[in-house]
DNA sequence: AATAGAATTTCCAACGTTGTATTTCAGCGT
DNA sequence: ACGCTGAAATACAACGTTGGAAATTCTATT
C-alpha cells in the first residue's frame, strides 16, 4: 500500500541505496539512472518513512515551539509566522502550550517534549532571569521573549527600552505631555522582564523632552489582558487625574482602556491619544484603530528559527550564544490622530473563513 | 548521553524485552523486576525513542491539524483545545497552515503531510460540496467545518440552521423586527456552506414569527473580516435602509460592523441590537461587548480528536463514516441589551503574557 | 518429588532508512 | 590488451523499538 525504498528500486531495477542516492540528491548517480528513479517513484508515489529516516539520522525534521497560550493573539500570530517560515525549510512544528504555568516551561527545559522533535524555539512567560541557568539544557534552545537575558543560549528579541522611548516620543510629538503608562509591574531590581524595559524606555522619553516623571501616571496592571487594561484605566479616571496620552505596554491591555476610555466619554485621540504595544492584528480594527510599536515580530520568527535550524546542523563544539535584536517601528492610526491609507485597512492580506 | 532501553536493560538487570514491557504496560511483569526496571528509567532518565516506535509500530502518536491560517482568531482557538485534548491523550500535534488556498487544502488530501502524522483533522475553507469525492483518502481523516457535507469521512460540525435561528430569535425576544444580516453569499443552490445554512436559519426565524424577509437587509460579505463586516455596514447606513438589529454570521464581520456603527453615531443596543456568531474570545471585550452564538466549540475540538483517534485505532473494514453535531448556546451580552456578570468579564482564565 | 500449567522473561526478526566500505564499470593512457 | 582512475552502483550493518514465539522460572497439584 504505502510504497517504501525496496518498491521503488524494484520497479527501478536498481538497489535501495541508489534509489537513497537519488532521493537525496547523492551527486554521482548517471542521469538515465535517476530518470528512472524518479519515474518509479513518481508512480509508485513514494513518500519516505520519516520515522526511519528519523531513527536512522538521528533527526527527525520537527521543532517544538513552547508557548503559553495559542489563544493569545500574540502567540498566535507568532506561531503562524513560524510555521509558515520552517514549512519552507522543509520543517514541520509541533506546538507545546505550556498554559503560562512555570511547570509546564520547566518540562519544556526538562526536555519532556523533546521525544520527537530536534530542537525547541522557547517563549517562556513565568520563568525569569533568577532561572537562566535552567536554560543550560542538552539540546538545541533558541530563547524567545524579554523575560531572560544573558543566557547560555541564542536569543531573538525586540528593542524593548528602544522602541518604548519611540512610542513615548510618538505622543510627545504630537504635543501630549501628561502621559499615563498602563501595564507596570512592581518594582524590581533585579527584574529586567519586559515591562520594566518598556517602562524604562518610556522614562528615557520622558527625561529627555524634561518632562518629570509623575508616579501617579503609571500603574500597575499584570497580567496583560483587556479586562485589567480596562480596570487600570477605570482607576485612572476615578481618581480624576489628569492625563492627555496612554502608553499601554501591550495592545490587548490598550484595546481594554479603548473600552473603558469610551465607557467613560472620553474622546480618542482627542481628550487622549492612545499607542500600544505588539501591533497585533487586532489593533488595526478597533475603534478607533489604535497606534502600536510594531516590534519586529516576522523578523523575530524568521531569525529564530534559521538560528534553530543552524543549532541543530551544528557539529563540534557550539558557537556561543548570539542575541538578536528586531527592528521595530511605530504604526500611526487613529488613536493618535492619524489615519492609515484605506488601502491598508482593507488590506486583509489573509483570507478569512468562510 | 541519550540513554536506550539496551541501557536500561543493562543497568536492571534484564532484557531490553523486559523492559519495553515495563514501558508498555505489559501485565506480566513481576512488581519486584518493573520497579527495578522504573528506578533505572528514572536514573537514566530514560525516554522512548519516537522513531524507532514509530518505524516498529508503524504508528507516530501525532496528528495533523490542517486550517486555514492560525492568524484567524478561530482557528487559534481551535487549535488550542485541539492540542489540549491531544496533549491529555499523550498525542502532538502538528499544524499545516493552508492559506486557505484550494491548492493548500489538495495538498492536504493529496497526504503530503501524511509522512509524519497517523491521521489529520482537516478545516477545508475553499473546497466544497463539489469536492466531495477528494475526501476518500487511505488515510484516517476527520472533517470540521461546514464546507462539505455527507462525505465518506466522520465529520464534526455545529448546528448552522438552529443556532442561527435561535440568534435570530434572540432579537426578535427584545423586540426586534428590521433584522439586517450581514455575511451571506451570492446565492447558489448546491452550495451548502454555512453562510447558506445560517441564512436559512435566519429565514426560518423570521417566516415563524410572521415577519417578511426583506432582500435588501441581507448584505453579501466575503472573506468573513472586519473590513468587509465594516463595509457592509457603511453600505446598509448609506442606503438608509432602516433596521433596528444586526445579525452578522461570524463575530469577526461584527467586530467590524461595531466600529462602522460606531463611526456613525449609531448606538448598540439602544439603536441597533448587534448578535454574531463564533463566540471568539474578543467579543467579550469589544465595546460594547458583543453577543454571539457560541457553536460549541470544546466540544467540536474534543470529538474531533476522539473520533481520529479511534480511527487511528481501529482494525479490520472501517465503521461507516459518523456525523456529530456540537451544541450551541446563546451568549447574551452588552449588544442586545444585556450584561454578563462582572465576574464572567473579569474571568479571563487564560493569562497573559508579561 | 514430579509435573502440568501458568507466569515471567528472553530471543529473534523486522520496521525503512542511510553511512561506510566495497564492488563494478567506463574511459583513458600506455 | 593491460592496468589505472574515478564515477557509479551495491552490500551490509546499524539506528531503537516491539510483535510473536520460544525459553525459562515459578506455583500449585498430584
Amino acid at each position: 500500500m504505502v510504497s517504501t525504498l525496496r518498491d521503488v528500486a524494484h520497479v527501478a531495477g536498481v538497489s535501495i541505496k541508489t534509489v537513497s542516492n537519488v532521493v537525496n540528491d547523492y551527486p554521482h548517480v548517471r542521469p538515465e539512472t535517476r530518470a528512472r528513479v524518479l519515474a518509479a517513484i513518481r508512480d509508485l508515489d513514494y513518500r519516505p518513512n520519516l520515522s526511519a529516516r528519523g531513527l536512522r539520522s538521528g533527526k527527525t525534521g520537527v521543532i517544538g515551539l513552547a508557548i503559553p497560550e495559542l489563544r493569545q493573539n500574540y502567540f498566535a500570530e507568532l506561531a503562524d509566522t513560524i510555521i509558515r517560515v520552517a514549512a519552507q525549510r522543509n520543517v514541520d512544528v509541533v506546538i507545546d502550550q505550556t498554559s503560562a504555568t512555570r511547570e509546564g516551561e520547566l518540562a519544556v527545559l526538562a526536555g519532556d517534549r523533546l521525544r520527537l522533535t530536534d530542537g525547541i524555539l522557547f517563549s517562556p512567560e513565568q520563568l525569569g532571569q533568577d532561572d537562566v541557568e535552567l536554560l543550560k539544557v542538552d539540546f538545541p534552545l533558541v530563547l524567545l521573549g524579554e523575560r531572560i537575558f544573558g543566557g547560555p543560549t541564542d536569543h531573538v528579541t525586540m528593542r524593548n527600552v528602544e522602541s518604548a522611548r519611540a512610542a513615548t516620543e510618538h505622543l510627545l510629538a504630537i504635543g501630549r505631555r501628561r502621559i499615563a503608562l498602563i501595564g507596570a509591574h512592581p518594582i524590581n531590581q533585579h527584574d529586567i522582564r519586559s515591562a520594566n524595559l518598556r517602562v524604562t524606555g518610556y522614562r528615557k522619553a520622558l527625561q529627555y523632552a524634561g518632562i518629570p516623571y509623575d508616579q501617579r501616571l503609571v500603574r500597575v496592571a499584570a497580567p496583560w489582558h483587556r479586562g485589567n487594561g480596562a480596570a487600570a484605566m477605570r482607576a485612572l479616571l476615578d481618581e480624576k487625574i489628569e492625563f492627555d496620552a496612554l502608553f499601554t505596554l501591550n495592545d490587548t491591555l490598550g484595546l481594554g482602556a479603548l473600552r473603558a476610555l469610551g465607557e467613560a466619554g472620553v474622546r480618542v485621540p482627542d481628550d487622549v491619544a492612545v499607542i500600544g504595544f505588539d501591533n497585533i492584528d487586532e489593533s488595526r480594527f478597533s475603534v478607533p484603530s489604535m497606534s502600536s510599536v510594531d516590534p519586529g515580530q516576522d523578523q523575530i520568527a524568521q531569525t529564530a528559527v534559521e538560528l534553530l535550524l543552524e543549532r541543530i546542523a551544528e557539529k563540534g563544539t557550539p558557537a556561543p550564544p548570539r542575541q538578536i535584536l528586531a527592528d521595530y517601528r511605530i504604526v500611526r492610526r487613529e488613536s493618535t490622530g492619524f489615519s492609515e491609507p484605506a488601502e491598508e485597512a482593507a488590506a486583509v492580506s489573509l483570507p478569512a473563513r468562510i
